[in-house]
DNA sequence: TACATTTGCAACCGATTGGTTTCATAATAA
DNA sequence: TTATTATGAAACCAATCGGTTGCAAATGTA
């Protein structure tokens, strides 16, 4: 199987889903009425979703409520911060630029 | 095709390929020497990425340098504000849950 | 107990994916 | 000109994906 967060986000439903439950935990069924696909289609992507630890699931009698992960979502904020980091530097290179060419100038 | 920016992120090699070319633009032939891969496989990648628009071409001569396009890879940190809004707005319920607690024991 | 509900799993299927090899084109070098 | 280099496109292939249907297990209800 072998899914990372990113394969996981990858797919529109299972994004959808991920946004359902962020405010709110959710039944599969529940969750089945918001699309056009089956139940087992979205049980599939729930189990995707939970394979990578982006939701958790509780128990309550024969419901199973789905809710998501918020510090795995993080994850994805985490390898975003990379970029961040190396567009900092660049603007930061920039300005070392117009240093040296402002001082150039005296 | 059909592509978007998730779908384009979810391969790993692709990933890899945005954060060589982040620092500095690249042509598909250096890039290749940092995979496994052929450099057709890589050329197929840098299609994908230039086809959602997260990396631009530069001609010079017979060489094509591909950049990182700093504004799409945004697109992304700005879906992730979604969750950030949710989870705040979860926190001020809370806040507000408390806030109600500590006036009502007065 | 007998029945309905909620859920996950397995088997199957067509479409897509990521890789390969081969070929064509354009720019540079000898 | 001729050869070399850099690149993309096309054809093909095994593996995976996202969907379906059918079934089994567990829980709740009559």
């Amino acid at each position: 199987m072998r899914r990372d967060i990113f394969q996981a986000i990858a797919d529109p439903t299972r994004r959808a889903i991920l946004l359902l439950i962020a405010s709110q935990a959710m039944t599969p069924n529940a969750l089945a009425e918001h699309f056009d696909t089956s139940r087992q289609a979205v049980s599939k992507h729930l189990r995707i979703l939970a394979e990578c630890q982006l939701v958790k699931q509780k128990q309550s009698g024969r419901e199973i409520y789905y809710q998501l992960e918020v510090s795995k979502m993080k994850q994805i904020d985490l390898w975003l911060e990379q970029f961040r980091k190396i567009w900092e530097n660049r603007f930061n290179e920039l300005d070392n630029v117009l240093l040296t060419l402002k001082n150039k100038k005296k």
